[in-house]
DNA sequence: GTGGTCTAGACCACC
DNA sequence: GTGGTCTAGACCACA
C-alpha cells in the first residue's frame, strides 16, 4: 500500500482521504479493526499526532468509531459507507467536469478525451 | 467574470489557475494585454501583491510575459498554450480516474457514471 | 559570513546567489538544515519575506527543499549540486569571455591578462 | 550589430555598456559622429528617451561629447579610451575571479577551466 | 502609470 | 517554533 504525500495539502487531509478510500473501496471491511495509531503512523511514515487528526476526521463522519479499550473500528453500517461512496463519486465528477469546461472543453470533448485516455492507458494493463 | 475564492487553497494559486483557464479557454487571446496589476487586483478584490504572485506563476511557465512599464501580455506562442491545454486536460483526467478507482470504481463504472451525470445535468440546461 | 548588499540588484537575488554559492562551494552540505527563515533574515539584516523569496528561488531549482514545520534543507542529491556548479562555472566563463572580446581583447590577451592578475593579486596573499 | 536586451537590468545600462564596448574596441573611432538619437534609438528598437539616458551616461565619463548643432561625437582623447579599457578589463577579471572562487574553485581550477573553454569553443571557429 | 521590490506586521495550519 | 500567505503601504526605475 502506498502512502504518497505531497506538500500542497495538509498531510492529515491526504491521509484521511486515503483511508476513506480504503474503506469505501472495500479494502477495509465493516467491523475491521484498524492498526493502532502508533503502528498506523509508523506504516505511513508520519507523526502519530497527524494520524490521530486524520482518524478524528473519519470519526466525525461516522466512518470509524472508537472502542476505548480495544481501538478503532470501521463502521458496521454499510449504508453510511455506500452513501459516502455515492456522494464522493458525484463530487469527483462534478469537480472534474467543471475544471474541464473551465479550460474550454465541452461535454463531447470530455467524453471523447476520457474514453481515449482509458483506451490508451488502462484496458491493456 | 467571477472570482470565487475559497479558503482551502492559497488565493494566489486560485487566481493563477483562474487566469490560466481564461487563457487556455481562449477568453484571453495571444498577444492580449492584461489589466494592470493594480486594476486586476481591484477587480478580483485582492491585494496587488497577491495578484503579482499569481501572475509570476504564469510567467514562470511562459504563459504571459512582461513588458516593463507597459504591462503584462499573453504569450503569442500558441504552441505553449495548446501544449498546456493538452497537458492539463490529461492531468485532470488522470487525477479523476485515479480517485475514482481509489474508491473502488472500474473503467466501466466511471464511463457509465460520467455519462449519466452529463445526461442529467448538462444536456437539458 | 558576510552579507554585503549593494543596491544595483534586488536584495533577494543577491541573497539567493550568495546562498547558492555557499551550497555549491560545500559550505552547506547535502542534507544540512538551513537556519529558520526568521533567524536567517535577522542574520542577513533583511526582512523575513525577502529571505523567503530568495529561498523560494533556490527551491525552484531543487537546490533546497522544505519540510514544513521542520525547516528547509539542502538537497541530498549531489548530482543536482554538481550539475549546477558545472553549469554556473561555464556560464561565468562564457559571460566573462564575451565581455572581454566585446572590448576588443582576443583569447591570447584574455589568458595573458588573467594570468597576470592572478600572479599579482592572489599567489602572494 | 546586435542589440540583445534582457530584462534583468535597466535597458539604458545595457545600451550604455554596449556602446561603451563599441568605442573601446575601436568599432567607433575617436572623433566619429554618432547617429542621431532618433535613428540610434530606432536601430536599437528602444525608446529615444532611453537612448538619451544611455548617451548621457557615456558623456558623464567623457567618452562622448555633444556639439549642440552637429550631434554627439566620440572623444578624441585616446588616453580616456585606453584608460577605460584597462580599468574595465581589470574589473571584469576581478568580478569573474571572485565569482568563481565563491563557488569553490581555486586559481588553478579557474585557469584550467578557462583554457579548456577556449580550446573547445573558440580556437576552431 | 507601469511593474518590481521591500518592509512591517499579522494570522494560519501544522507538528 | 516552523514555513506560508496575505495585506497595507511605501518607494523606485523606467518610458
Amino acid at each position: 500500500m502506498l502512502w504518497e504525500i505531497n506538500s500542497n495539502q495538509p498531510i492529515y487531509l491526504q491521509i484521511m482521504e486515503r483511508i476513506q478510500s480504503l474503506i469505501i473501496s472495500g479494502y477495509y471491511k465493516p467491523g475491521d479493526r484498524l492498526p493502532s495509531i502508533r503502528d498506523f503512523a509508523a506504516t505511513a511514515s508520519i507523526n502519530p499526532n497527524t494520524m490521530q487528526k486524520a482518524l478524528n476526521e473519519l470519526e466525525k463522519i461516522d466512518l470509524i468509531y472508537t472502542n476505548k479499550t480495544n481501538g478503532k473500528f470501521i463502521t458496521e453500517d454499510t449504508n453510511v459507507i455506500q452513501n459516502l461512496k455515492n456522494q464522493i463519486s458525484i463530487q469527483y465528477i462534478r469537480d472534474f467536469i467543471e475544471k474541464m469546461m473551465d479550460i474550454g472543453l465541452n461535454e463531447k470533448d470530455i467524453i471523447k478525451n476520457i474514453n481515449q485516455y482509458i483506451q490508451n492507458n488502462l484496458n491493456n494493463e
